[in-house]
DNA sequence: CGCTACCCTTAAGCACCCCTTAAGAAGAAA
DNA sequence: TTTCTTCTTAAGGGGTGCTTAAGGGTAGCG
């Protein structure tokens, strides 16, 4: 479970990434530059996010996060206790705001709300007009809820965790069979031919030569 | 990862700017005007800035982009070396101060400590307008992304292992085929020639007699 | 226990991509 | 020029991935 917290005071910082690390993996940010570059590589499931920080507003970020598709939880830490401003916070995408100052405790058991199901993964990624609930294994295809198969949902939770780019043959053969020498055939194929059949012939491009990639649609 | 380098001295100029295009994208301008309006639209992520400029002084230019709020990694490049050149370049919000003449690999440390996050990701690789993404399979050229044929994959991802220097055609031919005696053909000429196709012609400069090799544009 | 429904694997045929081959042109060295 | 290396092109064949259907396994249920 990764955090990402972005925060420039560094008393505040040193104090919130102690706090955090008895419970989570904590990356500790003071710029926005900074949280940029981890958030393209980054698979987080959280980001906390100080608004006044020193090269730019945390919420002009956080908007174009959104824009971009990017679905991570986000809690916003910030002195401004303006109703405005908290309006705006919300209003770009942001999942809960705290003004500082706050008591610790309170800020645990709002990242355990945030933290779906507190601990796996983030439990409802989506995809365009593709959602997918880790927790209670449910797909939905344009808001209607479809039945996979044990292995073509296996097959696309990995997907779903690597939108946009391309998963290998090997690490797709992996979740289906464990490390352990899986089967010898093109059982791969049939799974992905299954998946296509079933989220439409478009979803799943082929990189030749490598493996998958979903597409949003 | 966006360089902006200020320099009106032609050979140190083209110096830098080659010796900074294997690992970041970089533009590089002779003026100070030129730079006003290009950091004005641009999102750098680091400065470079000459001190003595024909058309005014880059310290009063990082005074009065300092005084507007601009936040960037600011790094001096000067011949003057006297304290107080020093003390006043760094006092007006420089984060960095190398006296000419520098070592390149001195150069290179000092941007990847002010670089955001410690500069380029292991895992992507650039030079110039061209990226290459190990983990996830991808490239990029000028921003967009382009599919590779599993071959041409393949030598891209030697060459961008080794930008600007010359790659063996044993050293490719091995990638292609393992150690085991490969084929006895052309093959890797027309591979070659299949990765000059799509990456543009100059990208890849052939060393007679040794091999091939990749430079940044 | 047997029936049914579901789904996983196998395998075979097919389509298409891309890899190889080879031969002539172009270019560099001698 | 001659000679050697590299470039370019096009055709063929091979390999990769797609599709389909049959066979067998498994779990749920009567």
């Amino acid at each position: 479970m990764y955090l990402l917290l972005v925060e420039d005071d560094l008393n505040l910082g040193r104090a919130l990434h102690k706090l955090l690390q008895r419970q989570y993996r904590v990356h500790w940010l003071r710029t926005l530059a900074a949280a940029r570059s981890h958030m393209e590589q980054g698979n987080y499931d959280l980001l906390l996010l100080d608004l006044g920080l020193p090269d730019g507003d945390g919420v002009d970020w956080l908007k174009s996060l959104r824009a971009s598709g990017c679905q991570i939880p986000v809690l916003i830490l910030s002195a401004r206790d303006r109703l405005d401003d908290r309006v705006r916070g919300l209003d770009t995408g942001a999942d809960d705001y705290l003004v500082k100052p706050f008591r610790p405790d309170e800020l645990l058991a709002r990242i355990r709300v945030l933290l779906p199901a507190g601990g796996a993964t983030q439990s409802r990624l989506t995809a365009g007009s593709l959602s997918f609930a880790t927790d209670t294994h449910q797909v939905y295809l344009n808001d209607e809820e479809i039945n996979l198969p044990p292995k073509e949902h296996q097959l696309l939770a990995v997907l779903m965790q690597s939108i946009d780019k391309p998963v290998s043959r090997e690490r797709l053969n992996q979740q289906l069979y464990g490390l352990g020498d899986g089967v010898d055939s093109n059982t791969l194929e049939v799974h992905i031919h299954g998946l296509r059949k079933l989220l439409g012939k478009d979803r799943i491009e082929t990189v030749r030569g490598y493996g998958y990639r979903l597409v949003p649609l």
